[in-house]
DNA sequence: ATCTCGATTGGCT
DNA sequence: GCCAATCGAGATG
């Protein structure tokens, strides 16, 4: 398994979450090896992005966005854990969050931590996705780039698949532009 | 120490 | 479609 290279996500990151789409997400955990094909993103920037975590000064929680591209950029919100990546140059803050998946692998795991049977309800929102995955905090920082790392992003199988876009989800304030990106047609693709 | 808020979800009408 | 539970971080005192 290798994974997509560094270079990759530091690019601007409407670009990166785009070309996420399709490839594949692997968490590897003493409970086993979860795997699922990436189906909807939405990019952030920094300054001038409202809806940002990096839209105001530098913290604890949000500092990794100025880091490298590609690592895990995880935080809480209504109680769910968030799974971004880091994208764009060194200190140049930018992040994708990984908003649906596609299960590949694990599915049995996923129910067991989900606690529930429906497939189409284990991975289909951001929420949804980290719990299915056993993905919190202590991940916070990962290198997905890194083939020794318990979290990363393999190339997909070339497929073909419509990209589409729109407005982010449940952001306050959003940009003019769209930011969000799906697998237009995938049943995972959030509500 | 306490309060507020949110890049959400699931249950109920 | 509406609504309340969720819980960690940041702000405030």
């Amino acid at each position: 398994m290798k994974p997509i290279p560094r270079r990759f996500y530091e690019r601007s990151p409407a670009t990166v979450a785009r070309e996420l789409l399709g490839n594949l997400l692997v968490h590897r955990s003493s409970e086993g090896v979860t795997k699922g094909m990436i189906v909807e993103t939405e990019a952030y920037f920094g300054r001038g992005d409202p809806a940002s975590r990096a839209s105001k000064k530098k913290t604890p929680l949000n500092e990794l966005m100025w880091e490298r591209g590609g690592l895990a950029f995880i935080y809480m919100i209504h109680g769910k854990w968030m799974l971004n990546i880091t994208a764009d140059k060194p200190g140049v803050p930018g992040a994708v969050l990984i908003r649906a998946v596609e299960p590949v692998c694990g599915m049995d795991l996923m129910k067991k931590r989900r606690g529930v049977k429906d497939e189409l309800l284990l991975t289909s929102g951001p929420g949804r996705l980290t719990e299915a995955f056993g993905i919190a905090k202590l991940l916070h920082g990962a290198d997905v780039t890194s083939s020794r790392s318990p979290l990363m992003v393999i190339l997909g199988h070339p497929r073909k698949f419509l990209v589409k876009s729109s407005h982010r989800i449940g952001v306050k304030e959003d940009l003019r532009e769209d930011l969000r990106f799906f697998i237009a047609g995938n049943s995972y693709v959030s509500k």
